[in-house]
DNA sequence: ACGCTGCCTTGATCTGTGTCATGGCCGGCC
DNA sequence: GGCCGGCCATGACACAGATCAAGGCAGCGT
């Protein structure tokens, strides 16, 4: 229910993009933990300047491709992305899920070309933020630069939770800790931390997590009838967060 | 034996270095795969400046120490180091091994504070550049400014790949896999691509990996079995590199 | 309204890797 | 030169999670 509301920021997408999507990052309520972050008046104008918005993408639209050439990184206005490569095999593994006010596509600056793909999980608006020209408005603005460093050396640090995660933590201490994740970065974004509706397929968690769907589906069943959690599909609502967080076992 | 020759450059250090560590980018053997790769003259002199060299490291010796604050990042000369983080039960996830030429420590940038621990595995000589320093000269020397961006932006692209390996890959894919990335990176720095010495032990292996050193012990046994490497406790020589490739299975 | 398709759940069984235990080896230190 | 401690190898066994199988459910297109 209140968990919905997550969701029905989807649908405010239409008003509030109308007209060619002109919003600017002064309304964007996300401007305070997005890129604008380091920015003031007129230096945030200049960055705005350069940034791209388009029609917002459906549920499983591709926003970039893996190989494709390099030429924007990309922010959530609002939705949820996956990204993910695919591996020589042709299975995929998914590296990360955006939320809105979180940067992605940073994979690609050091070969020219994307390192991985990226796909909607559901209506998502995007802005994209073409890289040359972010470069060049960086230089003279140590600030920015700062903050682009920051960026990318916290998705670095982050992939390294991932790793130790996956190194080193059982099914249901991955899964809390993801779960966890999502609820802090709601938390940022003024969202419930204890309601919320999981964008991404069983699938897709038990792919980022290196774990199949039925041990998925078996953590939460077993978080379920421990009162850890209410579950209903997608629907989430932690009931006992101190358990939540004994159960991720200092996963984070 | 000719893997001795990998080892045999920490015998060089002390006349290599002499002299209050004066050493520069100019003269370093591997100015064409490390930091000053992107600059000519110059501004080669400028990064010459502000960077650090100090009496090398001794085996075990820590480089930095996770939390403490970040004021540089590190380029290996020689030797070797493991960069980890201790999780919060105290055990110890080891995150990357880094070779001379490469670079480590950008992890600290987001937070002001070093988000892992790094540790020399052998005698080894490392560059310090203070950060401040060279965030204020690559906002004048677009090149740089560049480089770094890309070098990060590999690390990022590398944790990527350790988490698609930790996560998809079985025990023998995962440590044929390193080997097959030591032996590249070895030859970039034209040495032996089929024999070398490993500087780090079974146990980091495993760690790095997500495997106990039982597992890395037998699997390079049956590695040895099966005529594709010849082991000799750190000593690698690898007789088949077809099927070493075969073995990764595509866990590149 | 219907059926289809993809997603989710649950159970039964299998297996790769962890765990435990033992012993050998090598290198540093007294 | 011999002892000691950490590292490495190998075997026996245990178990978490994968795999295989079956069925339910919800959303979507016709």
């Amino acid at each position: 229910m209140s968990a919905r509301m997550t969701n029905s920021s989807d649908a405010n997408i239409g008003s509030a993009c109308s007209h060619e999507y002109r919003v600017s990052c002064d309304t964007c309520r996300l401007s305070q933990i997005c890129l604008p972050l380091a920015l003031n008046g007129e230096d945030l104008d200049r960055l705005e300047r350069i940034i791209q918005r388009s029609k917002p993408l459906q549920k499983n639209d591709l926003l970039y491709r893996e190989g494709a050439p390099f030429e924007s990184i990309y922010a959530v206005r609002s939705g949820a992305v996956k990204a993910f490569r695919t591996t020589g095999d042709g299975r995929e593994q998914v590296t990360g899920f955006y939320f809105p006010g979180e940067i992605l596509g940073m994979d690609g600056i050091s070969s020219g070309a994307h390192a991985s793909s990226a796909r909607a999980l559901e209506t998502s608006a995007i802005c994209a933020i073409p890289f040359d020209s972010l470069e060049r408005l960086s230089a003279h603005l140590p600030g920015l630069q700062r903050h682009l460093f920051q960026l990318m050396s916290r998705e670095i640090t982050e992939d390294q939770l991932l790793i130790t995660l996956l190194s080193k933590n059982a099914a249901e201490e991955r899964v809390a800790t993801l779960l966890l994740s999502i609820a802090r970065r709601n938390a940022r974004r003024h969202l419930s931390a204890t309601q919320f509706r999981l964008p991404m397929s069983r699938i897709d968690i038990g792919n980022y997590l290196g774990l199949t769907v039925e041990t998925i589906s078996r953590v939460f069943s077993r978080l379920q009838k421990n009162g850890v959690l209410a579950v209903d599909n997608k629907e989430i609502h932690v009931l006992d967060n101190a358990a939540l967080e004994r159960a991720a076992n200092l996963g984070t």
